[in-house]
DNA sequence: ATACATGGTACACAAGTCACC
DNA sequence: CGGTGACTTGTGTACCATGTA
C-alpha cells in the first residue's frame, strides 16, 4: 500500500520468522496471532502486530494454499459476458465474492459448446479453486453433474435449473407469461413472437411462457420470428412483421431484440404502440429511453449473482452436500409506453 | 475433465512421486519431463506420460508457485463493469490474457476512488499476481507509480497516458475532433457538447477534442451541458437543448447520451438530424439501430485489452524495465443518419 | 573418453500444526 | 501463555554418482 517496499535487512521480503525474530517471539506465537488463536496475551498480540505492520510483512498466499488446501478463489465460467445479461450477473457474482473475501477467476467460452466449458472447468480446477460458479447456457448437458469434478463444490447462475446442481435463475417463464398477459388483457387478439438464440435455456422459457399465456387464453400461437440477442435480429424480424396487418402486438425475448423492432417499425411507417405494441426483457438501463419507453420485464441479475455465491459460500463452509438447492428469482413487470390497446 | 476422480490407492490425489512410483523412475525424471528438460529418453517421456495419464495426475498449482514464485495469474483492476466501454476492454483482456497461458482475477472497484483503487491492488499483490492491468479511470493520481508496489509488473488500460506506467488507450481527442470537424463540414456553424461523467479520463479528452475542432474552425465553444454516461443524463440534456433553436448540432460522449438525446428530441418534435444533428462515441452494437442510425466513434476496446495484456507479458518475460511504452489505437469515424446539414 | 540419461539425496519455498515442556 | 523442535503440504532444482552408448 505504501509503495515503499519494506523488507528485511537481508533484502528479501520478510516471511513468518523475520517477524518473530523481531517481535521476540517464535515463529508459533506468530501463527497464532494470525490465525486468531485465543491463548495469546493481548500485549504479546500486539507486538507481534507491530512487528508484521514495521516490516511489511504479507502472508505468503502459495504457501498458505499449499498447506490448507484451500485458495480463497472461486472459478467462473461464463459466456457472452458483453451482452447485458450475462454482465449483470457477473458483476454481482464478483462483489459477493470479494465481500465474502474470495477472488474470482473468470473464464469466458464464447460458445454454447460442451467441451469448451468443461475444458474450462478442467483448467480451473487444476488452478485449485475452492469452489466453481458456471453462468453458461448448459440445460443441452443433462449429464453434466457426471462430467465435473466431484469433489469441486459447483452452483450454476444460468438460465434455468441444472440437473444435480444448486442453481439460482430467474423465472424467465413468468416474465414472458406476464407481458403476454398483459397485452392479452389490453385487447390484443394476436400476439406475436420475436424469439432469442437457440441453444439458450432462457430463449426457451420465455418462449414457453408466451406460449403458456396463449394457451391459456386459447388463443393459438403464430410461428415464432427466428431470433438472437442482438438488434439486428429484431430488426430483420420486425420488417418480416411490418408488412402483416394482422400483427398488433409482439413479444420480444430481450430488449435489443426489441430496440431493433422499434426501428423496423418506425422506418415503415408504423406506430407503437397505436398500431403495434411492443416489449422487451432484461430492462436493461437504455430501455426506458427508447422512443417509445419500453414496456419490458425487470429481472435483478445482480442478485441472482448474489444468491449463486451464497449458495457457493455454504457448501464450502458448511461440507456437507445437502439437496440441490434451486432458488428462483421472480422477474418484475415494468410497463411503459410501448404497449397499449390494439387498433380498432 | 472424466469426473471420474482418479486418486491413488491411499484415496488421497496423486502427486509427482505416485506417477514417479507408477512409471518406475524417479521423482526427478518426472520433473524434468513436466519441465521439457531436453535429455529424457522419448521412451521414458513416453512412460511417465502414460503413469500421469492413467493416474490422472495434475501438477500442484500452490506447490509450483510456492517455488517459482509464478501464479500464471494476473489481476485485473476495473471499474464500471457494467458500461459498454470498459466490460468490451476487461472482455479482449481476459481472451488475451487466457490465450497466453494467464488466468486473470477481476477486482471491480466503484468509483474514481484513488484509496478503493490502491486498496484491490494491494490485495491482487497479496495473491501473489504476476502483474496487474489497470483499467480504472486513474489519471486524478499523477504520483500513482509510487503508490503501487515497486516490483510487480503494471500496464494500464484506461483513457489516456499514465504517469510512469505502460498503456494502451484511445485517441478519445482525436475521436471527438473527427466528429465535430464532420458537423462543422457539413456547415453547422455551432456544435455543442454533452460532457462524460467528471474525473474520467476519456470525458475530459472528448471534450477536449470537440474543443479543438472548434478552435481551428475559429468557433467559439458553448457551454458544455452536465453529462454522465448514461441515457438519463442524455435525456435530461437534450431537453433543455429542444428548447434552444439555436442548436443544430450535439456532440455527445457515448452512445447512451446521445440515445437520451434522440428521445427527448423527439418527444419535443425536434427532428433528426433535420433541425439538429446527433453524435454519439463508442459505436455500441444497437447503436446502428437506433432512429435515426447513430453517427458515432468506433474504438476497438478488445484490442485496447489485448495490447495492454501484450505489454504486459513483454515485462513479465523481459524483465527489463524498459521506458514506459504508450500505445494509442486510433477511433474511426462512423458516419450514419444521425447527421445532415443544418436547415437553412 | 565423452556425451547422455537417470537415480538418489538433500534442500528450498512459507506457512500450519502437533506434541511436549 | 508461550517456546522448542520436528514434521507436513507438493514441486523445483542443484549436486553428484551412476549406468549406458
Amino acid at each position: 500500500m505504501t509503495g515503499t517496499e519494506v523488507a528485511t535487512p537481508a533484502g528479501r521480503p520478510p516471511v513468518m520468522t523475520d517477524v518473530a525474530r523481531r517481535a521476540g517471539v517464535s515463529h508459533q506465537t506468530v501463527s497464532r496471532v494470525l490465525n486468531g488463536h485465543p491463548s495469546i496475551r493481548p500485549e504479546t498480540r500486539e507486538r507481534v502486530q507491530r512487528a508484521i505492520d514495521e516490516l511489511g510483512y504479507r502472508r505468503n498466499r502459495a504457501a498458505r494454499a499449499l498447506v490448507t488446501r484451500r485458495t480463497l478463489t472461486v472459478g467462473v465460467v461464463a459466456s457472452s459476458t458483453s451482452l447485458f445479461g450475462p454482465s449483470s450477473t457477473l458483476h454481482g457474482v464478483e462483489r459477493a465474492a470479494h465481500a465474502a473475501g474470495y477472488a474470482t477467476i473468470l473464464s469466458t467460452s464464447d460458445a454454447t459448446d460442451r467441451d469448451g466449458v468443461l475444458a474450462r472447468v478442467a483448467q480451473l480446477s487444476d488452478r485449485g479453486v475452492d469452489g466453481l460458479l458456471l453462468t453458461a447456457p448448459l440445460h443441452e448437458v443433462p449429464d453434466l453433474r457426471e462430467h465435473l469434478p466431484a469433489d469441486l463444490p459447483t452452483v450454476c447462475a444460468t438460465g434455468g435449473p441444472v440437473t444435480g446442481l444448486p442453481s439460482v435463475h430467474v423465472d424467465h417463464r413468468a416474465g414472458a407469461r406476464a407481458v403476454t398477459e398483459l397485452l392479452l388483457r389490453q385487447g390484443h387478439r394476436e400476439v406475436r413472437h420475436v424469439g432469442g438464440s437457440p441453444g439458450w435455456f432462457e430463449a426457451a422459457e420465455r418462449e414457453g411462457g408466451w406460449r403458456d399465456a396463449l394457451a391459456a387464453a386459447g388463443v393459438a400461437p403464430a410461428p415464432v420470428l427466428a431470433g438472437g440477442w442482438g438488434a439486428a435480429e429484431g430488426y430483420v424480424a420486425g420488417l418480416a412483421l411490418a408488412d402483416d396487418p394482422a400483427t398488433t402486438a409482439v413479444v420480444a425475448a430481450n430488449d435489443q431484440l426489441a430496440l431493433g423492432l422499434l426501428r423496423a417499425l418506425r422506418e415503415r411507417g408504423v406506430d407503437v404502440p397505436r398500431r403495434v405494441s411492443v416489449t422487451g426483457f432484461d430492462d436493461a438501463p437504455e430501455s426506458a429511453y427508447l422512443s417509445p419507453p419500453l414496456t419490458t420485464v425487470r429481472q435483478d441479475l445482480e442478485r441472482v449473482g448474489r444468491e449463486a455465491v451464497g449458495l457457493l459460500l455454504e457448501r464450502l463452509a458448511g461440507g456437507v452436500a445437502t439437496a440441490p438447492e434451486h432458488r428462483v428469482v421472480v422477474p418484475e413487470l415494468v410497463v411503459r409506453a410501448s404497449t397499449g390497446p390494439p387498433p380498432r
